[in-house]
DNA sequence: CCAGTCTGGCTAACGCCGTTAGCCCCTGTC
DNA sequence: GACAGGGGCTAACGGCGTTAGCCAGACTGG
């Protein structure tokens, strides 16, 4: 779809001030009540872009648990479990969809317009990860959490970053054996 | 500060659409323009609301490295430890100013405003707790990234949060020691 | 082949937003 | 008692999402 190509390439590049009814139809040469032909309003766009990410996340998170793929780092053998695959593969793709990430967390986002089910078939592979909903819960809410602050620059400039995801995974992995 | 109380009333009782400068005036009894004699714009309002915040909930977290304070969950005995402490004080603020601390994840959010070294401050705890920078970063976006999701209602209904930041804590807790 | 409907554009406008310019009154001070 | 400044005010601007109402062209049923 052409409004949601606009709208993505407007979000990626010029930020999420820039996605405006009247901007994305300008990016189409039409005027902006033209776009409410295509969709009921702006946060319909929104949804239809947050959709297409948490598909393309769902996927890697789930390509990952059958494992180690394309987006997944090469450590030390042994080192990397399922969790830490999933992970990765989590980390690579929203830090990949970053503006459309942002969008998700607005507490603005109508998440109701999004495909019944969705949320939970993308969460699904922390559950298969952990085997545990508690620590599959806390393993997604570390990822969040990273993704959240790692997007939005809050981690002191220096911070090792990849470190710290891999003292989260190893933390999560190893609560998940000795459990 | 009259204007900050007024702000905040509205950021609570009505929600984050309400926060408007006409609103706010509105509840003072004047007219949006006069605030300006007062804030340079809205986003000063919100970073002292913000930042208002940030000093309680840093406060909790500091006191809970000193023992058991009122904000700690009572569980069975040594099953607690320093991170388990901060992190039930951390949650228990956090969500005791929801909307504000909604307010400050938007990424639309002027963290500059905030006062020179307050984060790192509210952020000490976590290292003080763990004692390793990577382990205290993971710790504190699992703990965001908690509150956060259980802020905007994303966990499955009838999930039991209490065990997550449980397995959550104790996952850390465990790193931590096996170190 | 024509009539009719449906698709997808358009302009004008509404009510909201943050914000600025410019005015004026009231209060406190030398 | 002059005067400065703090803190109100109105009017207005440009931008936002959105609605109402209009109309050209394409597609389709008789």
């Amino acid at each position: 779809m052409a409004v949601i190509d606009a709208a993505r390439k407007i979000l990626d590049l010029e930020g999420p001030d820039a996605l405006t009814m009247r901007h994305v139809a300008d990016a189409l040469g039409i005027r902006a009540p033209s776009l409410y032909k295509h969709f009921a309003n702006k946060m319909a766009i929104e949804a239809a872009l947050v959709t297409g990410a948490m598909v393309e996340i769902g996927e890697a998170t789930h390509a990952a648990l059958h494992g180690p793929g394309p987006g997944s780092p090469v450590g030390p053998v042994g080192t990397v479990g399922t969790v830490g695959r999933v992970l990765a593969a989590y980390r690579a793709r929203c830090l990949g969809h970053a503006a459309v990430y942002r969008l998700a967390t607005q507490s603005s986002f109508a998440r109701d317009l999004l495909p019944a089910g969705l949320e939970d078939w993308a969460g699904n592979p922390f559950y298969v990860a952990t085997g545990d909903p508690s620590l599959a819960q806390a393993v997604w809410s570390f990822a969040h959490g990273m993704v959240v602050l790692e997007l939005d620059g809050r981690f002191p400039p220096g911070s090792d970053l990849d470190a710290t995801w891999r003292a989260g995974a190893q933390a999560f992995e190893r609560a998940g054996t000795t459990r």
